[in-house]
DNA sequence: GCATTGGCGTCGATCGGGGT
DNA sequence: ACCCCGATCGACGCCAATGC
């Protein structure tokens, strides 16, 4: 009888929240009916009585009725006389728990006051939701509160033990004017009352998957990324522990409890971009952060001692080169626990034979030669070349061929050019610029001369990378512009609308961009113009590098770097550049007048001075040589 | 208030393997 | 040697959450 009472009194204090000041009983028993059947209770008139004398029992809770002896009243003439039940607020808050951190009222100013409101009214919101929960940017719109805003209360009542918070992933399906799906998705936190917590553990995550919003429901709301409503139903578990679990049985099983990670994502069926990316973000990663198995990444140097070590047979080194596998080493891994392994090693050449030469024999091996010869050439000049930028180049040497170069042609030569120490090919190693926690790989062929990598020439080949890419993809998108490669598919209703929408939208953006980024682009050329002069001055006259804290290293071509004391060449600014490049106004109309045109900033008047360098201003600055350095290729 | 972080989809390039 | 295709990868943009 406790637990259906306190289900009762659960349901009086949500339907408070709702807004009703007085619960008529006969609105309560339609919300208890489900939960007795459940516990197999039927809901007759003794059940109804039983219940009503536990609830006049509690103190606080009050009832608005005509008759004053409600304890002998049966149910019938209860819900006839409109019998109305009021839940104190003192009880609601206890319900929230919010009365654990109240203090008292008397000493709170106003805004501590409204902020106490505040937290209440959270609260009772998410009470509400009960164990479905709600999601963090729904309950942000729904009291129009900016989501950075109301994040600290969140974290308060998360901190305050009130609420718990769950990552949660929302998927929604919006429908576009022509009626086809588009899929967004978004991350946020899934909100719940302390007491409806769902007991997560880390491997979990809270997936919702809301159904069709056309689009005309959106006309209020431009955003659509959070306007399904959370149901229960939506709400899906998606627990990662079986099949990392599984895998973790795979490794244990295997020889040495070593597997390539090919074989396993081909054997669990993770493929395709999508499945690649699942693996990727969601396995491997929560594989490695438990630290329950270690990835290791064996490469094979080209033409390393195997090749040259008596085997006369060729051996297919395209296949050894590449070897990604995971490792597992204890058996507590079942609990995920941290456990430290060892590198393996562990390579395995195929053997293949050769192919009989074509016909084509004298001809081929003629464009060979000229294919060593051209990278011999550029490598003298050059000391250094990019594969892939090599690959690019001798395909327009040899345009006029009929057929094009394949890239094994070229690992080909490489490998001969390399065994007669032409050459040495080596895989270097760079951080990529996205948070990828793998660093990337190039391939780039040195001159024999060359028998370390300085600092200065790790440099140089990041740089080429780097343009080489550049251009690549500045290529492909004036290809893009030009409209020669706009993915239109007319056979194919599906998707159309929306590249075209999309190809439309990117243009304009780019466009706004890039007329917003104009006059910045001007005022970073005055400080450049400036700043090559100052420092060309400085080095003519006299040795600035012992001048200043505040460096910025401009440009270094031959590995000379110019070092200039940026402090310094800004006093030494004309006060009208100054005004041009950091965006101030000036102090009066006349200011020009007064002092003259060739009036520098280090001999204004100090009380005119302090203002101009305010923060802004500063600010302006540090941007302009941001985007200078960002130049520096 | 603005900047950074993290997760995800899209796009285009590269890689790897198999066929002729 | 050349061709083809699916798998894989990195850059980038978007957005909500988060940090300062």
């Amino acid at each position: 009888m406790d637990a259906i009472v306190n289900k009762a009194v659960e349901e009086l204090c949500i339907q408070s929240f709702k807004g009703g000041n007085s619960i008529p009983i006969t609105d309560l028993w339609p919300k208890l009916k489900p939960y007795l059947s459940e516990n197999g209770v039927v809901l007759c008139n003794n059940v109804k009585k039983a219940i009503l004398s536990s609830l006049i029992n509690i103190p606080g809770l009050e009832f608005e009725t005509k008759d004053n002896d409600l304890v002998k009243c049966t149910a019938e003439e209860c819900e006839r006389m409109e019998l109305k039940i009021v839940v104190p607020e003192h009880m609601l808050d206890n319900f929230t728990r919010i009365h654990e951190v109240e203090v008292s009222k008397s000493k709170l100013c106003k805004q501590e006051l409204e902020a106490l409101h505040l937290r209440k009214r959270v609260l009772q919101r998410i009470a509400i939701a009960r164990a479905n929960g709600i999601t963090q940017c729904e309950l942000t719109k729904e009291f129009g509160i900016k989501a950075n805003n109301f994040f600290h209360i969140f974290k308060e009542l998360e901190v305050l033990g009130l609420i718990v918070r769950h990552e949660a992933v929302v998927w929604t399906n919006k429908a576009s004017n022509k009626g086809k799906l588009i899929s967004k998705h978004t991350t946020t936190n899934m909100l719940y009352l302390s007491r409806y917590r769902k007991h997560l553990h880390s491997q979990q995550r809270l997936e919702i998957r809301g159904g069709v919003l056309m689009s005309d429901d959106l006309s209020h709301e431009n955003s659509a990324s959070c306007d399904v409503k959370s149901n229960g139903e939506d709400v899906h578990i998606k627990d990662y522990l079986p099949i990392l679990r599984e895998i973790c049985n795979k490794l244990e099983k295997a020889k040495g409890k070593v597997i390539a990670i090919s074989n396993i994502k081909k054997d669990l069926g993770y493929r395709d971009a999508l499945g690649h990316k699942e693996w990727r973000k969601n396995i491997l990663r929560r594989l490695t952060q438990a630290q329950v198995v270690e990835v290791t990444e064996e490469v094979q140097d080209w033409g390393n001692n195997r090749m040259s070590n008596g085997q006369n047979f060729p051996i297919d080194v395209g296949n050894t080169v590449n070897d990604t596998k995971m490792q597992i080493m204890d058996s507590s891994v079942r609990d995920l626990v941290p456990v430290k392994s060892s590198v393996t090693e562990t390579i395995s050449p195929r053997c293949q034979a050769y192919k009989a030469y074509s016909s084509h024999k004298l001809r081929e091996d003629w464009a060979r030669e000229q294919r060593e010869q051209w990278i011999l050439k550029m490598l003298e000049e050059e000391k250094f070349l990019i594969k892939p930028e090599l690959q690019r180049r001798l395909e327009n040497l040899e345009k006029g061929r009929h057929t094009s170069m394949d890239k094994k042609t070229l690992e080909r030569s490489l490998k001969k050019l390399q065994q007669k120490g032409h050459c040495k090919c080596l895989d270097v190693f760079f951080p990529a610029v996205t948070n990828f926690y793998e660093n990337r790989k190039k391939v780039v062929v040195l001159h024999p001369s060359i028998y370390e990598l300085s600092p200065a020439m790790l440099v140089n080949i990041y740089d080429r990378i780097r343009s080489f890419e550049r251009k690549v993809r500045k290529e492909s998108f004036s290809q893009f512009e030009k409209g020669n490669a706009l993915p239109i598919v007319h056979d194919m209703d599906r998707g159309q609308h929306r590249v075209e929408m999309d190809v439309q939208d990117a243009l304009a953006k780019k466009s706004h961009r890039i007329r917003s980024m104009m006059p910045k682009l001007a005022q970073a050329k005055r400080l450049h113009i400036y700043l090559w002069e100052y420092v060309n001055n400085a080095h003519d006259s006299e040795d600035t590098s012992s001048s200043g804290k505040y460096r910025c290293d401009l440009k270094n071509n031959d590995n000379s770097c110019k070092l200039v004391d940026i402090g310094a060449a800004i006093e030494a600014m004309q006060l009208e550049l100054f005004l041009q490049v950091s965006g101030s106004a000036p102090m009066h109309e006349n200011m020009f007048e007064k002092c003259g045109d060739y009036l520098h900033l280090s001999n204004i008047p100090m009380k005119d001075y302090t203002p101009l360098r305010d923060t802004q201003s500063i600010q302006e600055l540090s941007l302009l040589i941001v985007i200078l350095q960002r130049f520096k290729v």
